[in-house]
DNA sequence: TTTTTCTATGAAAACGTTTTCATTTTTTCT
DNA sequence: AGAAAAAATGAAAACGTTTTCATAGAAAAA
């Protein structure tokens, strides 16, 4: 790869010059940024990021950091497509960090985009008393949140609102005379849960149907929604209906389900958080609380490339709509 | 953040020697070496992975680039997981490149990745001329394909046999009766693709069946499903069974078959290239190939980081199992 | 014409490492 | 004891940029 010292040496000039020309961020006459532009082309020349990086904290390097819990839940897939793409458009490249739920994972890769000097950082980060990346907000690194918030700190954030949407779902269920509803939780560490669960619990308190014997804490993997739905159904008393925490726990459910060869809404009905494009194909078709993930990320995106260019701006918390896709599944 | 310098002065030694412990790679007494981690200690110094990078092209930077062609694909998303487990291990961050089978946004993130002087590449060409990535190949950057192979150069892969997947698949459509069997292709221009369409022809051309009529070819999109599907039912003589190209495409045919109230395997039988873990809670369980995602990424991941210390090593075509998953689609 | 202001450019420092080379001190060998 | 070898360390260059400072010449103002 060429440097910017075979250019200048090409072009017969110094690389301070080539550098403006670069930036055009100073006046270079019209003849040497020819010569210099020609050299460029002719040397394929590409400047180096990391140079550039190492050199000037006060420059955009073109760097941002994707701090996500788990890559396998379509949720963060389609956040982490919203984030490439309007990252993609400002010329900046991702690091990719999936913490899969683990506290000491997600401290590593934090020190890691640290030390990458990352411009930035989009994190869901593991529960909102994440003191690492509350010491790494105050130290003035632009970050913003989705989907999960931080506690004592005031930060960037784009999620959508979980009470009410699990409210809107568990009604839902109400209003079809549903009696005896379940609710599988995942992590309680993590806000939204418990944001979904308070949704939950008002729904059925409201209807006088709260019985918390119904509520099943798991760690929001598929496994747990395939373990904890079959705990459900096990019991003395099974619930005639589900309302599941996340994407992954709604197919791990479906799957005892299935296997049990119980038919759905007959025997039990379920509604989950978190919609699917291919909900409709499954069996049944699934009535879900979609969130727009896709915009969640691209908000978070746009919000955090503000940051970097404007570090000063007061922060937003952005809470965008959840929407209950009705289909046959209740 | 605490740099070298800092940490030398407080140690009251020079930076060669802070570095000489950090990588342990020169004698150091034992007492200055302890004052050195002391300081290290108490100013919380983390190496800059930048200034590493910029200096040694020979040290291991610890950066590694992925390029896929979409993160929607689930099976891209597994292979990422297996790539970033190993990466994690090895204390290697991942810049992760989405180009969305858009050839300019490859040539782009090919360049963002040169500039970033990574260590390391995992890519899924757009196509098997892919002109810069071979360039960046014969430039001596260790790359390892996944799941796409490359023409005329010598490159290590990991994929897996598509031709004998795809013939398995309509084998077994065939043994169960169908006759007029159709194939949702990706684009053409994919290597895999054209692999599945060739286990789709023996297959066909063995029992007799082949009928070129039944072949669409689309982009690899979940729309492309949906839309050739309905194009395949809309025929004066539609088929009765489909083979679809991949995952995205899978689900967009069953979205359509839904739709239009057809019943499979009655009406329309399917089988589909790439496994989801929720494919049996679809409706009907899926009948799918299986492709070893997470393990195609893991050994590719391997074989990287194996590339990357010793570059001499010759290369190496890893073909993994495709499997067929029976269950109910047809 | 003389002074002042621009315009255009280069030299050199800085970013935070690794690594080579040189030097001093200590140890080991005759 | 003297020579040779080994151990321990530091100075400085290098990686490829950006940016500050200085300066020469040209244009504008006096």
């Amino acid at each position: 790869m060429a440097s910017m010292n075979e250019v200048a040496k090409r072009a017969g000039v110094s690389i301070a010059t080539v550098s403006r020309v670069l930036n055009n961020s100073d006046s270079v006459n019209e003849a040497t940024r020819l010569k210099i532009l020609k050299a460029i082309k002719e040397l394929k020349y590409q400047p180096s990021r990391v140079a550039k990086r190492l050199r000037s904290k006060s420059v955009s390097s073109n760097l941002l950091g994707v701090l996500i819990p788990d890559i396998q839940n379509p949720f963060y897939v389609d956040v982490l497509r919203g984030i490439e793409d309007v990252a993609y458009r400002n010329n900046y490249a991702i690091i990719m960090c999936n913490y899969g739920q683990d506290e000491k994972k997600e401290i590593l890769y934090l020190d890691i985009l640290q030390s990458e000097a990352i411009d930035g950082l989009i994190a869901a980060p593991v529960n909102e008393n994440d003191q690492r990346l509350k010491n790494i907000i105050k130290g003035g690194l632009p970050v913003v949140c989705v989907d999960r918030g931080l506690a004592g700190i005031d930060v960037d954030i784009v999620w959508v609102n979980n009470e009410e949407g699990a409210y809107s779902a568990v009604s839902h269920l109400v209003k079809s005379g549903y009696k005896r509803i379940a609710y599988i939780s995942g992590l309680p560490s993590i806000p939204s849960s418990r944001m979904r669960e308070n949704g939950y619990r008002r729904a059925l308190e409201n209807a006088g149907l709260m019985d918390s014997g119904l509520i099943k804490y798991g760690n929001s993997s598929y496994a747990s929604g395939v373990e904890l739905c079959a705990e459900l159904l096990d019991m003395p008393n099974p619930p005639d209906a589900i309302f599941t925490g996340n994407n992954l726990i709604t197919l791990g459910a479906l799957e005892t389900i299935h296997k049990r060869k119980k038919q759905i809404p007959n025997d039990v009905a379920i509604v989950g958080f978190d919609d699917m494009f291919w909900a409709s194909s499954l069996n049944p078709p699934l009535t879900a609380v979609r969130q727009p993930a896709y915009e969640i990320g691209k908000r978070a995106g746009e919000l955090l490339i503000q940051r970097i260019t404007d570090p000063q701006r007061p922060c937003i918390q952005m809470t965008l709509n959840a929407e209950l896709m009705i289909r046959s599944s209740c």
